[in-house]
DNA sequence: AAATATTACTTGTACGTACAAGTTGGAATG
DNA sequence: CATTCCAACTTGTACGTACAAGTAATATTT
């Protein structure tokens, strides 16, 4: 199993057998990752190599460090700046609900995404879909989804992995959310809008564009968000 | 020069050091350091040590690698995810002016900040101070501000470093930011913000609430922020 | 004079070694 | 039996060496 092709960038290779292992579920989350020393002698490299590939995991969040333990897998994303409902993945406060309004299927690109697309996304078809989350049985957030075709292809909505589209990237695609750029507004509700989040038409709501950039080399996930954020706040942290 | 306390982490002396050194500008930013060589000799250790301080410089965001070239040291916070009004401190799109609405003095904490302040900051006064930012002359954002008296003591307001409340922290006190939480609202306007951004009252504006984690320890940054994002929307982007 | 090659730098990767520091479970002790 | 101690693990730091890869200015060649 061990030797593919490890002529250069060896840490590389082995960082990324790590994290296909991670993202497969091989290395459940929770678990400790082999000892450093163990590595080592299953790949026929040093001690500084490992720790370089390890570095890097540590770096993307698959996993933690601890001194005298082991490198411990966690669950990816958390801390990662992401924009989310107070609560929601959380999901300790409330109960969220996911629902797929607009199942996923082919579509062209909606002028209202702020971001300029590549060449490659303007040559290609795109693929739409629409969610509302609710959280104790209230809609909050009504989500539009883009992607390029060409890119990726389509993924069914209901084949997503616990509902959610980046743990399907994830697990099934080894594609992860690499960052993302972000524009906020506040507006007044459209009627369209008002009527999926039940709210009054000109009521006060956040509109957010976001582009997220991913591991897959022209692959983007545009969204175009509308938050009801009376009762539930946007919440977003990052660190160091 | 060299020799104070270099008992163990090496790594981390040689760190701060050179960090001092490009927060007090002695290394200016867009220069490079002098090269890794360079600072095995001066301070009569291996590469290895002298690459992991750099590296965690990188980390933290105070300079780049340039293989073949050398390390450049940069502006820091640009990629810190933090929120800017698309084009402040970028500064190259709008004019941007920040004007001292109310000068920093010392009060009481407001009830509004929905973060839980630490034992040491209810036991201690705060200081507060407000500001306004103009882009082409419209007021864009208001923000009210506050921090712990007994962990800073009070700044003036007219001493900040190009009107920059982080750039007098970083350069005068060689304290960073090392992260933030956020919360976004979407509201309508008061009608003391609606006066003060020259809006309609019950205009839909953007609430921001932040906390601000700050290198020295005990040390949070509060704000409260209201932004008309009508004609300028709120950005924000951060990668890997 | 222009194109090419060399040289002297820079950072990047990888080898190997040694010991410090933190964790854990079992052996020795009381 | 409870406590202490120790041995065997883990990751952390630091030493030293070697060569690859990228950059830029200089020397050489054409």
């Amino acid at each position: 199993m061990g030797d593919k092709k490890l002529e250069k960038h060896k840490y590389r290779t082995i960082r990324d057998y790590i994290k296909k292992r991670i993202q497969t579920g091989k290395y459940p989350i929770g678990s400790y990752l082999p000892s450093e020393n163990d590595f080592c002698n299953r790949f026929g490299i040093t001690r500084t190599t490992i720790r370089k590939a390890l570095d890097e995991l540590l770096k993307e969040g698959f996993i933690v460090k601890e001194q005298g333990k082991g490198s411990k897998v966690i669950e990816r994303g958390k801390s990662l700046g992401l924009l989310t409902v107070k609560g929601i993945s959380g999901s300790i406060d409330y109960e969220v609900e996911t629902i797929v309004t607009e199942p996923s299927r082919i579509a062209r690109w909606d002028p209202i995404i702020p971001f300029t697309l590549t060449n490659e996304e303007q040559k290609s078809q795109c693929v739409y879909f629409q969610r509302v989350r609710n959280i104790n049985g209230h809609p909050v957030v009504l989500e539009n989804n883009w992607y390029s075709l060409n890119a990726l292809g389509l993924i069914e909505s209901d084949e997503f992995v616990d509902g959610s589209f980046f743990k399907t990237l994830s697990r099934k695609h080894l594609i992860e959310i690499m960052g993302a750029e972000q524009e906020l507004r506040s507006k007044p509700a459209s009627i369209d809008v008002a009527k999926k989040l039940n709210i009054l038409e000109g009521a006060p709501i956040l509109h957010i564009s976001v582009r997220f950039r991913t591991s897959k080399p022209g692959l983007n996930l545009y969204g175009d968000l509308y938050c009801d954020t009376s009762e539930y706040p946007i919440r977003n942290s990052y660190f160091l």
